[in-house]
Parts: C-alpha cells; structure tokens; sequence
DNA sequence: CGGCATCCTACGCGATACTG
DNA sequence: CAGTATCGCGTAGGATGCCG
C-alpha cells in the first residue's frame, strides 16, 4: 500500500500493528501459516491446500516467511523430501490465528 | 491471490479464517481498523494516521469496510462533519487486534 | 516431486486536478 | 475538509515450460 519503504518504516517504527500487518497483509500467508500450525507440510501438500495458488507465488511467499524466520525447511528422518516447519517465532502466531478462527465463525 | 472468485470461495466455505484473510488481507485495513477500534475517525484524522496512503485508496478501503459492515458513517452531534465509526461486527475484531499488538510487540 | 526462469497481463495504487 | 475522476505506471502473480 505504502508507496516508500520508508513511509513503512515510519508506521512500522512506532505500531507493533503495522509491523505485523506488514508480515501478514497477504491472505495467503495466513493460510500457509494456518496449515504449519496443525503440522509440518510438504509443499505438495501446501499446494493442494491453498486452492488456486500458482508454483510461483507458493515458492515467493515461503521464501519470505522463511528470511522473516516464521519458518524453515527440514528433513524429516532420513529421508530426501523438504518439510516446511514453524519456527518458534512462527508458533507465536498461534494466538492471532485462534483469534481469526473465532472471529470467523462468529461474523463470517 | 487467487485467481478465480470460485477458488476463493471454496476456501472460504471451509475456513473461517480465510475468510478472515479475505478480509483483513491488506495491510492497511488493519491499520484503519486500529484506529477506529480507539474511537471513531474523520477522514483526514485517517490520512495522516497512515502515512502515505492516497486519498483514494483511503475511500476505496472505507468503502469496502462499509460494504462488510465494519463501519460506517456518522455524524456526531449536530455537526455537518462524517465520522467513521466501528460496528458491533467491527469492534469483534478487537481480539484480533490485540493479539497482533502482543504478538509485534514481543516478536517484531 | 519440488522447485526456478521467463513472459505477460490485470489492477492496485499514487499523482494530480476538480467539486461541493 | 471530504471526497470523486482520470491517467499512468509498477508489480504481484498466473501460465507455461524446463530441470535435478
């Protein structure tokens, strides 16, 4: 929305809201956010998740939110494939996604 | 994100916090949302909250905030000025919003 | 399966100017 | 002050194809 980076920067700086509406101002993020909190994913499995999502924009949002330390890739036991996992940062969000949760089935 | 309204809606009929992302999915709802949750807001009070917001993406907000029922117009006292008020609906977003304070505050 | 690179379009949004 | 209207650009993101 802001055109500047540093307009954001000044929002950001004094409203712990703006710091986390601009981590989180995307709905697919929430979504990713929202599947990792059940359990670790494949990205198959996120892909399938998120109706619609294309490979491309999948791979950009989980690039950001693993440079933003919510997430970060793992290797389950000793096997080849790729697991995204929350971080403990990315756990904290635990609180915020109840919220939407509760927020959504009593309005939406 | 999504590329078809039936792509979104079929997230949406399952999960209520993709609707909630659906909602809240751009930064700056939320920010106009803090701001009404403290009290009601004149246009320009809005304008200068946010930073760097155009004046027709601060409308085109109000205007789909309206339309969900979040808020609407008022005109207090006797006065010719309009107010942007929080509805019950939008006040049940305080949880939310206070979630996203803690979580920035210790995280972010 | 789990991506990355390219191409291309829609549209979100800022800038600007005008109205009541 | 509280918007509306128009224009024009930047970019997010879909489509497609290729690779280890």
């Amino acid at each position: 929305m802001l055109r500047t980076k540093e307009q954001r920067d000044i929002l950001c700086r004094s409203c712990p809201i703006a710091r986390v509406a601009n981590l989180l101002g995307d709905s697919c993020s929430l979504l990713i956010l929202r599947d990792l909190l059940e359990s670790p994913r494949r990205f198959s499995e996120l892909e399938e998740s998120l109706v619609g999502i294309s490979t491309r924009t999948l791979t950009n949002k989980l690039k950001v939110l693993e440079r933003e330390h919510l997430l970060h890739k793992t290797t389950p036991g000793k096997s080849a494939h790729v697991e995204y996992t929350l971080t403990t940062k990315g756990h904290g969000l635990r609180g915020i996604i109840k919220e939407m949760r509760a927020y959504g089935k009593k309005y939406l």
